[in-house]
DNA sequence: AACAAGAATGCAAACGTTTTCATTTTGCAT
DNA sequence: ATGCAAAATGAAAACGTTTGCATTCTTGTT
């Protein structure tokens, strides 16, 4: 029972050229390259636009010439501190281009993004930001060959095929896990997120062993976790290892699972730091003012939103470029509350 | 410096139809209703297709009928717990439609409310969501002269112009209020989200002051607060309040206040809820799992995203009925560890 | 075997812009 | 005034689909 819905009483571009007395191809170089119209027509197109109360069909433009001024972003999920800090700065930067934002979530599920990129690609994206490294490779084919630019956001990697724009997600695991050791740590937990289809995941949990490995020491597999992105499966996670023989530290894969760490910890009336301490990577909004405040790895998740946005935009506007753009964000150990020193 | 860039070798319909000894059009039903093209000839097509790489233009597509299968959805801030677990079901629920979401954040700037929406109107988008009630008018102007579906998320109100699906903001202002009534607390404070622009943010203090003046209780305008969406701000402002003659409990606008809340307390020694009750409003990821437990008035956001979704779909195919579609979801008051009795 | 009715397909004209090329207008120097 | 280059505008052909109408193919009936 579809109704062809009329465009109604919208009028076009031929309706605003008939009363300004131009023709319409003026009134498109009007919208499209105004410097190129005579201000005293100019002002005619515009009263006129005015009074009728155009608005220009883009994909009728993008018809013509392939561009549509809609970006498409692919993420593992929106409802994520994290994603929503990045993609909230991604759209902003678009938006004062002038350009939209198409975006669609796929939930770790690698076969799902390729439906998602085709969709996208049906709806003409002049490029396209994704989530990580590690893609579908029939998705960056169908990408591949429709010439569209793709940039990698969130992590970095020097060696990536893909233009990427991050932070070293190995680094990060290194540093924080390296800070413990610092701090005369010995007895380390880890409480990472799944490594499955999350390139992030792995490269931090690489770091963070290859820091322990460093210092010679053994991690008990007791004290080597995993947990999903979700509080209280953290703290369940956490009490369980605090139950018997706790480490007298715990590095965890972001701060959302330190804060259920945090929490396990109180739960038990156990002390953070003084019993346990309590690092995290992220530094999402609030983990600053937590009790105890968290120390952290701060990833600059807005300024990395900021520059995709803007390394993707030029891409479009200027033709890739030979080597694909690589960006390491740095990163900030935040010392708080929730690590002390031993030993 | 715009290069044109070709669309390389893009096959068209065209392309298709010829692989597969058909004329353009038949492809064309073949994707749009594929039950009136012949099995076998179905078959020449999806082979050719396969073989072509074929990606369906939608754009040349919705050129001619005017539904373009792209969703407008428009939000004061992506990165909020509330609004990015709804707008995460939101997108998978079109999704699942075969329709894409152009998202779009305004920062809780009416003004900027209308460019977005223009920019969304030139990419023909078949219908829009909004947050909340409340809106620019020459917003909803140029929205209904062009007979776009809109409906309003995350409010409900009985008299609502706009279809709503939501829950009833009032009613939650004054049902957390009431419980710490009932729960025999005379001495309430409040911590509201700033009311201007935001009708969710006026009901639910609405709401509040009504459960207050109902039983005839009093606020100390000291203890009427207001803290942005932030735990820092929120933690500060607490912080102040409890500092002398603090209240015996605190009815928070939402739960990241109530975090902020919790947090101010615990930094003062003040426990929760021994010495302080505090509720919330929304049951975010996590609040369940806080030391203490969050009490707090539970609002269903991915039903709420994924009911919107289905509605304005709805409104998309069958038409806009008569009355406008208003749907209250139900919230449940999640009885949890901050909150205890007195008196 | 012939025929009608219906189903499947093809043809060609939209859809609302942009852009090339041609034409007119403008500004300036003579 | 006059002529000329440069700037501004107009006419018309794209862009890649969809769809109304016309045509051809099926299929079942007599």
């Amino acid at each position: 029972m579809k109704r062809p819905r009329s465009r109604k009483g919208a009028p076009g571009i031929i309706e605003v050229a008939a009363r300004a007395g131009v023709s319409p191809a003026t009134v498109s170089r009007f919208y499209n390259s105004p410097d190129i119209v005579r201000p005293p027509t100019r002002r005619r197109i515009e009263k006129a636009a005015g009074e009728l109360g155009y608005i220009r069909d883009r994909i009728a433009g993008s018809l013509h010439n392939s561009f549509s001024g809609t970006i498409g972003l692919v993420v593992p999920t929106i409802d994520n501190t994290i994603f929503s800090e990045l993609i909230e700065a991604f759209a902003n930067r678009l938006r004062e281009q002038d350009r939209t934002l198409l975006i669609a979530a796929h939930g770790y599920a690698l076969d799902l993004e390729v439906a998602i990129i085709r969709s996208l690609l049906e709806r003409r994206i002049d490029g396209v930001a994704l989530i990580g490294l590690d893609h579908n490779i029939v998705a960056m084919d169908m990408l591949a060959t429709r010439d569209v630019p793709v940039v990698s956001v969130w992590n970095y990697r020097g060696d990536s095929a893909l233009p990427c724009i991050g932070a070293d997600n190995f680094e990060a695991g290194y540093r924080v896990t390296k800070h413990l050791i610092e701090r005369g740590h010995r007895k380390i937990g880890l409480v990472l997120p799944p490594r499955s289809n999350n390139d992030r995941a792995q490269d931090r949990a690489a770091g963070a062993l290859a820091a322990l490995a460093e210092h010679g020491i053994e991690l008990d597999p007791h004290h080597n976790c995993e947990s999903i992105y979700d509080i209280g499966k953290a703290k369940a996670v956490v009490t369980a290892m605090i139950g018997s023989d706790p480490p007298t530290a715990i590095a965890c894969g972001n701060d959302v699972i330190a804060q259920g760490a945090i929490y396990a910890c109180q739960a038990r009336g156990v002390r953070v730091p003084d019993d346990i301490s309590i690092i995290g990577i992220g530094d999402f909004r609030g983990s600053a003012h937590m009790e105890p405040a968290l120390t952290t790895l701060r990833m600059p998740a807005t300024r990395i939103g900021r520059e995709a946005a803007q390394t993707l935009c030029a891409m479009i506007d200027e033709g890739a470029p030979r080597e694909p753009v690589r960006r390491a964000m740095e990163t900030t150990l935040m010392e708080r509350q929730s690590v002390r020193s031993v030993g």
